[in-house]
DNA sequence: CAGTGAGCGAGCTTCCGCTTGACTT
């Protein structure tokens, strides 16, 4: 039988779909994405013959080839379907190229939305492939392709093996790495910031904040002395309307930022569960740059604004894309049918479409109306005002009242700035001229703080509005450069510090000595000393790969290319030439010059240099050289939270204090020490580890007596059955049920055995039979390897 | 499991963008 139509998408969910819209004479199929990529190796671009690339099927998709083949031979004509943009044009040419089909056959169509009007319009206005598009997405690949693999090699040979750099990776790895310069260098300013409490003639209390800041504690003293018979009154009180208006519908980065902030979701989990309600058609394509709607969408979202709200909370809006790297080859993201207001399986899937579901739908709502009203309370004939050089010194409250709710009914952007909530304040009535009483002045020191370190999802914002990377890519960039130990996702603890606090009430000044926590970080990025040492290497030797501008500036090359205007082997030969030469001259340069010893100062017993580096194994601190045929110095790994750029000698001197000695327990000695996997407590042939919130360098006796007690009572309560033939055979409680040890090996109970009915015979019977086996077998396949 | 940290050598690693698979304890 012959199908007449075969069309072909990118996404299997997309073809379910569609399908439905074209009826039997039409088979829907999806490539799954790309289908072919350049070969693996070093040897995929031929650069001595202007760089000719060379393609192959990609691993897994063989069979899938086969099969459009296929499917393709035995239509009548070929729909590529793929998506409107540069990487979708290009499926569709390997699509030609590799499906091996008739020119005559093939017709390319695209579309933005998935409406049935929108695939049928398609179908009418069928094209040719653009050759030029397919050519940009050739020189993107290919650019990709020869700094990737020309770059990482380097690195493996002056820092590492393993290590990788790349167009995006990198700049990402930069961004973070900079921050977090920049945070050690902030210099932390504290001033006064002050508020005044006044007693209308109602007898109701208005705060104000005065309009200046002081950083010394004997200005505000002079301010508070001039205050207490200054005479206040409300010099001015001003109302105006204002109004709010809602956020875009989402994209994917915005999605990934709001799912962040309001739920506390990583970048990889809220492109996990979107993609999942993807696949139960609950919300439309997850991986998107665009906040166009599509006008189905927009119809139906006014429909349930109408009946759920009311039609005066409906508001059409087409929202133009900010970024200037979209390609917007498919809508925003919205849920599929806007009546149904909860979806998804799992709480966390419900709670992502309950996000998407409201983000969309405010969008389609009302401006929110305000009236903001602002106080300002003066002290009469401004009797203070000479403090400072003579300006007007002034406080100044402000309330906003909310008088139609429209969007806000349904949802509110967060920010990331978490101390700024914009709450409705209602002020109390006055008028203008009205005698102010004092109630009280207060004043407090604040500390300037520094741009705040990223989370996942600020540095994917701050990635697109460089217009570095892509939907799809976003996330997987933040795991590479996780994986890759350039960056950590971090929890710390805080540090406390004193401020000053001066309150003036019924005349008398009260001065307070108070501590506040900062610094508290939950989940941010920080730079390893790898990513730090890498980062500067880059920085210094290819400086225009990490370049922020560098990615934008070949776009607008690609474009060149994708408009007929500009040969990709052209561009490509412009960039290659001086790049590789740079690469070449890499080769001389020394790996101490790259991975520089730190020196921290000099140690006080041993008058020796005390340096840090990044080892094989991390990071670690050295007293002295290795001096030909001397003893070897002594070493220390840094600890998790230490970097080698900011270590200080005290700091490092304590590195050394280990292994120590804790006395001894039981008659045997106990020695604290550093281990592979962490600080542990070792007691004759016993280990232990160190518990959570356990210091080696600090912990106790009594602790580390405590540590081995603890140890013991867990171990007894997880003993089923011992023999006394046979001390060494023992049947345990694991953390998956009950298992068998003999001496050191651990043996699975079959199933259908009781573990308390298990005699030693028995016990012993298993043992035999297990001999040589391991008792878990080690994981197979692509999980394995991904470790 | 509970040190090591240099450099040599075999043969390995690595890019960015599209998209969803499913080893067996």
């Amino acid at each position: 039988m012959s199908n007449r139509n075969l069309v072909i998408v990118e996404s299997p969910a997309k073809a379910k779909t569609i399908e439905g819209y074209l009826g039997k004479d039409f088979i829907v199929k999806s490539s799954m994405g790309h289908i072919r990529d350049l070969v693996k190796g070093d040897k995929a671009i031929d650069v001595e013959h202007n760089f000719t690339p060379h393609y192959e099927i990609s691993e897994g998709k063989h069979q899938l080839v086969k099969e459009l083949s296929d499917l393709s031979k035995k239509s009548d004509t070929v729909w590529l379907a793929t998506d409107d943009d540069r990487e979708g044009e290009s499926i569709s040419w390997h699509l030609k190229e590799a499906l091996d089909i008739d020119d005559s056959k093939i017709k390319r169509i695209v579309f933005r939305e998935i409406t049935q009007k929108a695939i049928l319009k398609a179908i009418e206005n069928p094209r040719t492939i653009d050759v030029d598009l397919v050519n940009a997405q050739q020189a993107r690949r290919v650019l990709d392709r020869l700094v990737g693999f020309e770059i990482s090699p380097v690195l493996w040979k002056k820092i590492k093996p393993g290590l990788s750099a790349g167009r995006v990776q990198s700049v990402a790895v930069r961004l973070v790495a900079e921050r977090e310069r920049e945070i050690e260098k902030f210099n932390s300013q504290a001033s006064f910031k002050t508020q005044g409490f006044f007693k209308t003639k109602a007898g109701k209390i208005l705060q104000g904040d005065l309009n200046k800041d002081y950083t010394e504690e004997k200005d505000i003293i002079s301010l508070m002395e001039a205050s207490v018979n200054a005479g206040f009154k409300v010099s001015n009180k001003e109302v105006k309307p204002a109004k709010r208006t809602p956020a875009a519908p989402f994209t994917t980065s915005t999605l990934q930022q709001e799912a962040s902030r309001k739920l506390s979701f990583s970048v990889t989990r809220t492109m996990v569960l979107a993609q999942k309600l993807y696949e139960a058609g609950k919300i439309s394509y997850m991986r998107t740059d665009s906040t166009s709607l599509s006008e189905d969408a927009l119809q139906a979202a006014a429909n349930q604004i109408a009946s759920e709200f009311g039609p005066k909370y409906a508001q059409r809006r087409q929202f133009k894309t900010k970024s200037e790297s979209a390609q917007e080859a498919h809508e925003a993201i919205r849920p599929t049918d806007f009546s149904i207001s909860s979806a998804g399986v799992e709480k966390d899937e419900q709670r992502l479409y309950d996000l998407i579901w409201k983000r969309a739908i405010a969008s389609q709502m009302a401006d929110a109306e305000l009236e903001r009203t602002i106080i300002t309370m003066k002290a009469e004939g401004n009797s203070y005002t000479g403090l400072s050089g003579g300006e007007k010194l002034q406080y100044q409250a402000t309330g906003e009242v909310i008088k139609f709710d429209g969007f806000l009914k349904v949802y509110l952007e967060s920010n990331d700035n978490e101390e700024e909530s914009e709450d409705e304040k209602l002020l109390p009535f006055v008028e203008i001229g009205e005698a102010l009483g004092l109630e009280q002045i207060k004043s407090r020191q604040r500390y300037s703080k520094p741009e705040p370190r990223y989370t996942e999802a600020s540095l994917v914002k701050k990635l697109e509005e460089l217009g570095i990377g892509r939907p799809s890519t976003y996330a997987p960039t933040v795991s590479t450069i996780e994986k890759r130990e350039y960056v950590n996702k971090e929890w710390r603890e805080g540090k406390s510090r004193e401020y000053i606090e001066l309150i003036l009430k019924a005349g008398k000044i009260e001065k307070a000595v108070k501590t506040e926590i900062f610094g508290v970080e939950k989940g941010k990025l920080f730079p390893t000393d790898t990513g730090l040492i890498v980062n500067d290497f880059l920085f210094n030797y290819f400086k225009e790969i990490v370049d922020y501008d560098f990615t934008a500036t070949v776009e607008r090359e690609f474009d060149t290319i994708a408009q007929g205007k500009l040969g990709w082997q052209d561009m490509i030969s412009k960039f290659y030439l001086p790049f590789h030469k740079t690469v070449e001259s890499t080769a001389s340069i020394e790996r101490k010059e790259v991975n520089v010893a730190r020196e921290i100062g000099v140690d006080p017993k041993t008058g020796k240099k005390i340096t840090a580096r990044l080892g094989r194994f991390g990071p670690y601190v050295q007293i002295g050289e290795q001096e030909e045929g001397g003893p070897k110095p002594a070493f220390a790994s840094l600890k998790k939270e230490q970097r080698i750029e900011s270590i200080t000698l005290e700091e490092a001197l304590t590195l050394f204090d280990l292994p120590r000695d804790l006395g001894e327990f039981e008659d045997i000695k106990m020695v604290v020490n550093n281990g592979r996997f962490g600080p542990y407590v070792k007691h004759g042939p016993a280990f232990y580890s160190l518990q959570k919130g356990m210091d080696p360098y600090t912990i106790s006796t009594e602790t580390a007596i405590q540590l081995i007690e603890a140890k013991r009572i867990a171990d007894i309560e997880k003993v089923i059955k011992v023999f006394d033939a046979r001390p060494d055979v023992k049947i345990l409680n694991g953390r998956w049920g009950p298992y068998l040890a003999v001496g050191k090996e651990n043996i699975k109970i079959p199933k259908g055995i009781e573990a308390k009915d298990l005699t030693l015979e028995k016990c012993l019977e298993l043992a035999t039979a297990q001999a040589g086996k391991p008792a878990v077998k080690k994981a197979a396949g692509r999980f394995a390897k991904k470790k």
